[in-house]
RNA sequence: GGCCCGUUGGUGAAAUGGUUAACACAUCGCCCUCUCAAGGCGACAUUCAUGGGUUCAAAUCCCAUACGGGUCACCA
């Protein structure tokens, strides 16, 4: 028997070889230095906040260099299949400016020259390039059984060894066909272990394109590459779909660096240039004491919906992610005021090989800053978005009254100087409730300056709404000693014994009456959006 | 436990052997202002995890130690 025909028998029904693919995937023909990337996740439907991280880095570099980036779904581990999850996956990304160039771009469907791009409709190759592998002696059907596995792993445990399938413990490394085709017979269950070509002792060099050199002793554990169900392992599908489809730059979570000899030997074993490897660190938290990365489980910030949720503007997630790749982004955006993130160029050796502690502040003040740049109809336009999903009593008012909405979120927007008190589209609603009457319920608590005859005097007598800003304070100014305030702030604090208070306090009466608080935006532009009917309604219910 | 990586202020970090260790967030003062948000000004690491070494000179190079992280599946 052949080894070819021996290779069938072990991996029967496949349809093409390795060199029929390898013939089908032609090298793609891309400006020098361009770089083709990937991103690839399981269809679980969740995106991970260091998967964003990953995928924005990817997406910058396929960009910047006029390459390519590419969407592929690994989804050959049934346990993580979750419905719609890649349409999840696609939505999520595109909400945040991710796109892709190829690939998966729904549940069923693709686009591009180097598919499929969803594995699990890809197991023809993976066999094909097994079946390769064997016929030359490089891998093998093992018949381990799980307990036996788990025995051998006791053992090693027990005198300290080495976890794996490796050396002695690779019990069918040496298997004859003959010894192999009985067992077949006898209706035995197999996988096929790739025969590791690698010897503990030596060392191996992988260039890391943001860690540098890396060393590590080879590989010499027999990894499995295809699994009982005939389906391919991780490691399998990174050398054969990334050869296949040209991919210069494996940009990925650095839980993939102890895999590195593993897959630098497989890449070598086939004659591949191996790809440019880029490890991102993850995103850590602290808890409690110690620090560790970001949690599905236990942080809900580890969820993109969860910016979509706090309503903080995907740009601004995207900005202080930038922030976190190069940290060089700051200084570079404080020289290009007018230009998008977008625009600035990511480098590799500017990525920090250490994993960044997620701060919730910055990612505040980012947003804060975002938000006051926005103009107010773009603003009231997202805040409208965020309020329909999660705020409809809010969404109805905010539609009900629309230019009043709008003005009222431009008070002092649009100038130089721009307030900066709105952190996220959900925040909005507690910066401006009270210009609603719906809402308006105040609840203060009266200090002894405020006084019900200063404020009836004021809008019977002194308030004119066609008053510009400067007469409007010259008349609080004038109208003050009448109430026992001063005028001037500063004759008030000279003569503190003198007065109630000074023309401030007079200004928190006005306020207070009509907006149930101390604390407003401009006292001017609140009247006047208000009205002067409204404004003497407020008073007389204060 | 083995293997690999990392360690500059509360946080992100700059510096790539050469004077007082950038900048930003946070915090705290003061100023300005009708209050706030801003804005302005200032404070905040005598020291770069620790200990040795190399050097005229070290946060930067070397070695140990400590601590932190990742990984060791028929999961990705």
């Amino acid at each position: 028997m052949t080894k070819k025909e021996y290779a069938d028998i072990l991996l029967p029904g496949v349809e093409h070889t390795k060199e029929e693919y390898e013939e089908m995937y032609k090298d793609r023909n891309l400006p020098e230095g361009a770089i083709v990337t990937r991103f690839a996740p399981s269809p679980t439907g969740f995106v991970h906040i260091g998967g964003l991280l990953s995928s924005f880095i990817a997406r910058k570099f396929a960009k910047q260099t006029n390459g390519v980036m590419l969407l592929r779904i690994e989804d050959t581990d049934q346990k993580r299949l979750v419905e719609n999850g890649v349409s999840k996956i696609i939505e999520d990304l595109k909400s945040f400016d991710i796109t892709f160039d190829e690939g998966a771009t729904g549940e069923e469907d693709y686009s591009g020259n180097y598919g499929p791009y969803v594995q699990s409709q890809r197991k023809d190759i993976y066999q094909a390039f097994a079946k390769y592998l064997i016929e030359r002696d490089l891998a093998y059907p093992c018949f381990m059984s799980e307990e036996e596995l788990e025995e051998i792993r006791k053992g090693q445990e027990e005198i300290k060894a080495r976890i794996g399938v490796y050396g002695k413990y690779a019990k069918y490394r040496d298997i004859t066909m003959e010894e192999a085709l009985e067992k077949i017979n006898n209706g035995e269950k197999y996988i096929i272990r790739f025969k590791s070509p690698g010897n503990f002792d030596n060392k191996v060099v992988v260039e890391d394109a943001i860690r540098g050199k890396l060393e590590f002793p080879e590989n010499d554990i027999d990894i499995v590459i295809i699994k009982g169900d005939g389906l391919q392992t991780y490691h399998f599908a990174h050398l054969v779909d990334d050869h296949l489809m040209k991919v210069t730059h494996v940009i990925r979570g650095d839980e993939w660096v102890s895999s590195l000899p593993t897959h630098v030997q497989l890449f070598d074993t086939f004659g591949y240039n191996r790809p440019t490897y880029a490890h991102i660190s993850p995103l850590m938290k602290k808890d409690g004491e110690t620090v560790r990365k970001i949690s599905k489980r236990k942080d809900p910030e580890s969820a993109v919906s969860f910016y979509h949720e706090q309503g903080i503007p995907t740009d601004a997630v995207m900005i202080y992610l930038m922030t976190i790749a190069n940290s060089n982004f700051e200084e570079w955006q404080e020289n290009n005021k007018d230009k998008s993130y977008l625009d600035f160029e990511i480098s590799f050796d500017k990525i920090s090989s250490s994993g960044a502690l997620f701060d919730m502040d910055k990612l505040i003040n980012i947003s804060k800053n975002y938000i006051s740049t926005m103009k107010a109809e773009d603003l009231y336009n997202k805040t409208l978005e965020y309020a329909s999903e999660f705020d409809k009593e809010f969404y109805e008012l905010l539609a009900k009254y629309k230019d009043y909405s709008i003005s009222v979120l431009n008070i002092e927007r649009e100038v130089e100087r721009p307030r900066k008190d709105i952190e996220s589209y959900s925040t909005v609603r507690r910066e401006i409730d009270y210009m609603y009457d719906e809402l308006f319920n105040p609840t203060y608590e009266k200090k002894d300056f405020y006084s019900k005859e200063l404020l009836e005097y004021y809008i019977d007598n002194v308030y004119d709404e066609s008053d510009d800003k400067q007469t409007w304070f010259n008349k609080i100014k004038e109208m003050c000693p009448k109430f026992g305030f001063a005028s001037e702030t500063k004759e008030y604090k000279a003569n503190p014994e003198n007065y109630k208070g000074s023309v401030a306090h007079a200004c928190e009466v006005i306020r207070v009456a009509v907006t149930g608080r101390v604390q407003t935006p401009d006292l001017y532009e609140i009247l006047k959006l208000l009205g002067k009917s409204r404004i003497k309604e407020r008073i007389e219910k204060f």
